[in-house]
Order: C-alpha cells, then structure tokens, then sequence
DNA sequence: GCCTGTGAATGTGTTCACAGCG
DNA sequence: CGCTGTGAACACATTCACAGGC
C-alpha cells in the first residue's frame, strides 16, 4: 500500500496516536500494540494498522511498535517535530481560555501573540502573552509565526482571516461560527462548539 | 429516498442548516435556494438538497425552501423544539468560557448548573450559574438534565462521566483528551481542539 | 427558466481475512 | 503463535445528471 493517497481522516487520527503514544510512554513499555493502542483510544486494532501502514512500515509483527519511534515518525509525518508559533485573534472568553490552555504545548504549538479590539484588554497579558492592538496585525509579517486561532464573535471571522493570511499566516483554527473564504493554499480547520453540542439531542431518544 | 437512514454525515450538518438559516431569517427573504444556502455555507447546492430530502420534501420547484418552515423542521429532526438543559463539570478556564458563551442558546440550549472540585470555585456563580461541589453531582437525578459538558482535565473524564450517566444524562459533550467508555444508550461527542489545531501543520507547506 | 428531489455513478473510508515475518 | 501489513470486499458519502414541478 505504499505511496498511495493518505485518507484525510487517517491524518485527523495522527495526533489521536500521539496522545495514545504519550499515554503509554509515560507508563512502561518500549512497544505497543495495535490492539493495545486501540483499545486506548476507541477504535479498531485494524484502523490503526491500515492508517499506520501509509506511512510505511512502522512496527514489527509479533512485537508491536515501538513506542518513542512512533511517536517521532508520527510528529515528523504531522511537522509537530519542529516548534510552531501561532497567533490569536478575539482574547473574550474563549480567547482567553485558549491562551490559558496548555494543551498546545505538548504538540509544540505555542502562541507568542494574541490581539483584541477591546481598549480594556490592549496591553495587557494572559497567561504570559502580550495583547495587542487589532490595528497592528499588520505586524505580524515580521515574526515567525505561521498559525492562527480565530477567536473572535460570529460574523467577524472573514474580516479576521483575510488579515492574518496578508500578514502571511498559512494555517487557521477557526473558533467562530462562520465559514471563511480562504485561498487554496491555506488550510482552515473550524470548530464550531455549539453546533456540535446541538445534534446531541438527535441522538437522545424521546424522553 | 424517503425512508431511507439518515446518514451520519448529514446530521452532522443540521446544525450547520439551522446557522445558514438564522442568518437569512435576520436578511429579508421568505425563500432560500440551495444554491444560496449553500454558497453561505461553503458546501454544495446538492449537498444541501440531498441531506435536506431525507427528511421529506421541504422545499417548493423553482422557488426554494421557506426559511421559518425549514427552520421549524430542522429543529423539529435535532429536537431543539423544546428546550434542553444541561450541567457543565469543571469550572476551569474552558468550562468557564463556555458557561459565559451564549452560543448554545440559540440552539435552545442552556446550562443550568455546574461542578468544580475547587473550595475556591464552589458557591460562586460564573454567568449567573451556580458552581456547586463535585460530590454532589448525585443530586442531577432530581433536575430535569439531559445533557452534560465534561470539561476537566485530561485523566478525570471517564469518572465524571459515570457519575453524569448515573444521575441520568443521556448526552455527553466531553471537551476533555479523553476517551470515554459509555453504555450503547448513551451519545458522546467529543471536541479536542488541541488535536484539531495539531494537525494544522501538516497541510502546511514546508516553509 | 429556475429550482427541487433523487436514482445512478463515482469516490472515499472501513472492515475483513490472511499471508508472512519475528 | 502473536502481531503487522495489505489487497479485496464492503459500507458509506458525495457528486452527477436530469426528470418533473412551479
């Protein structure tokens, strides 16, 4: 199966392995298996195996896979072997909860810079990061910085966008509820909380 | 296609529906085309139409789709026609931006109450809910509660979500890098931006 | 002429079953 | 004998193309 076309949702599991392989690294083992790591995870033994094999042929049968090997080649495959500067735009609740998260760190993802329109919250800083001034995204062009997390309310995000990939950002978490208009070379991934928590209901039978 | 099961993937995209069609709701119009619709939302016209006949016939030839009529219906199918609440555990920096997020009332969505372990967090009110002490989780049994939002640190997931199930959700929203083990009845979606923002670099060029 | 609804065709992802290595 | 790697079978989702209603 070599050289053929990696499935986008394989590359959507790569950091769910990563998370599997910092769990078991922490325990004992030199290896894991793919029934061991599924089993972790929730998936299937055979998804891990079919999504790993992609990559080349990364265990070794009767044994497993080796865990601090994998867990390179999967942050290589991912480009998370190299350190990532990222910039946030729209520091209100969730905003200043993502820069407080460190959940970034561990896949080597750090925000250097975060910006807001609010006089009350320019200068200041949270968690660490400076807050700046929304007029001076312009900026950004000098730093080495190719994320951004889109942060702000509905209805501001393309605005935002269309601001961060000028200023040569090439990669968007988009945090808002809005579909943004993106060139083909940049990459956009969006959550969107509310609509997901809103089709639990359609799961939940008739009370 | 009437009658047939519902794919996945479409009810994943109801939500996405209802967002499109409270924007147009606020514009002017009475009809929507798929092809508005769509392009609002980044998808395809026949996306839109597809996901939209399994549920029925809700759109007019040559006309289009009645906003209030459509938006009546996709509520109806997610049951966001009558109101849900839910209780929010971990009041850390997430579960406090989204215990101050609005966003879920829109989709009829409220939370009513929220946990914390911390002394310090306990009896306070964060967006006019009351924080109340973890060990009394088993108190939900009495409230009318069918949806809960786990947002605790990454290890503790699994056994708040016993105890939500116990005292009777139905829904879980589990924003912790978990994996939960639930029984069949119960539904899980989970959301781990950090996963999600992880994967960024990959569709990046090498710079 | 415009727009919906939908079978058919295509594309994509998952699951299976097993050959082959350690 | 356990575990990986993978073609083949299957399941699921998207896209197309167009019949038919307004």
């Amino acid at each position: 199966m070599r050289y053929r076309k990696v499935p986008d949702e394989t590359v959507r599991r790569l950091p769910l392995y990563l998370r599997g392989l910092r769990f078991f690294s922490e325990q004992s083992p030199d290896h894991v298996s793919s029934k061991i790591l599924a089993e972790f995870l929730g998936i299937n033994p055979w998804q891990v195996r079919k999504d790993l094999s992609y990559f080349g042929e990364m265990g070794t049968p009767g044994v497993g896979y080796k865990v601090k090997t994998l867990t390179n080649q999967n942050q290589r495959i991912l480009r998370l072997d190299s350190v990532h500067n990222a910039v946030l735009v729209g520091v209100g609740n969730l905003g200043s909860a993502v820069l407080a998260y460190q959940g970034f760190r561990t896949y080597g993802i750090e925000i250097v810079v975060a910006y807001d329109s609010s006089p009350a919250k320019i200068g200041s800083k949270i968690n660490g990061v400076e807050v700046k001034d929304i007029s001076e995204m312009w900026q950004l062009n000098e730093l080495d910085i190719d994320l951004g997390i889109i942060s702000v309310p509905g209805g501001a995000a393309q605005s935002i966008a269309d601001e961060l990939i000028s200023a040569g950002i090439k990669g968007i978490l988009n945090l808002a509820p809005d579909y943004i208009r993106v060139p083909k070379k940049i990459k956009v991934i969006s959550i969107d909380i509310a609509m997901d928590f809103a089709r639990l209901p359609y799961y939940i039978p008739a009370s």
